[in-house]
DNA sequence: CGGCTTTGACCTGCGC
DNA sequence: GCGCAGGTCAAAGCCG
């Protein structure tokens, strides 16, 4: 992968303490949810799409523990059983959500310039995966589709108030108050 | 040396 | 039944 060297745009590096992401030249435009039909549609690249307002809070089956994609927290809606997919404004592929993927497969499909990739949840006994394509429509979107539920925490949040200098490259900081909350 | 990515081949499901 | 498209596997190569 040849993604620019600038750590600025490495979603890696997205710090949720700078309360914008979008000033890192990533924005979550959409929570893009999808049931049995929808997600079969967008598996046939007829993308029709539950657009559900990102101010509502999307889910995503991948991370229904923690509901962290890149730094920006999300409630509970969908859960085991379901796939999810979310459409980002994005320079960049990989999504970052904390956990930590292992890319099995790329495919052209057709009706899209785009390769899709396949990623694998790394953790053991994990069976997650997620898709990847560019949006044939407008390259600039990022379309990831998660499938499935981790069985386990994500290896990469951290609390950025209880260890502000120790944050490794592919670890996603969440917001002490969303984090405290949770216990 | 271990882990990850790449990539071609193979498998499976679906539509015609 | 056949062909196509999507999804997965696995070997080889690369990188830290």
């Amino acid at each position: 992968m040849d993604f620019p060297e600038n750590p600025n745009l490495n979603p890696n590096c997205m710090h949720l303490a700078d309360g914008d992401p979008l000033s890192l030249d990533f924005e979550l435009s959409e929570y893009l949810m999808l049931d049995d039909s929808t997600s079969q549609s967008l598996a046939s690249s007829e993308k029709t799409y539950h657009v559900v307002d990102a101010g509502c809070g999307g889910s995503t089956g991948a991370t229904s523990r923690n509901n962290n994609i890149n730094g920006v927290m999300m409630k509970n809606k969908m859960d085991i059983g379901h796939r999810v997919a979310f459409r980002t404004k994005s320079q960049l592929e990989i999504m970052d959500d904390g956990f930590k993927w292992r890319k099995y497969g790329k495919k052209a499909v057709k009706n899209s310039p785009n390769p899709r990739n396949y990623y694998k949840c790394s953790s053991g006994g994990c069976n997650v995966k997620k898709r990847v394509e560019r949006d044939r429509e407008d390259p600039s979107y990022v379309i990831t589709t998660y499938e499935g539920v981790h069985n386990h925490e994500s290896p990469c949040v951290v609390y950025y108030n209880q260890t502000p200098l120790m944050v490794p490259t592919g670890w996603t900081l969440q917001a002490s108050s969303l984090s405290s909350s949770s216990s």
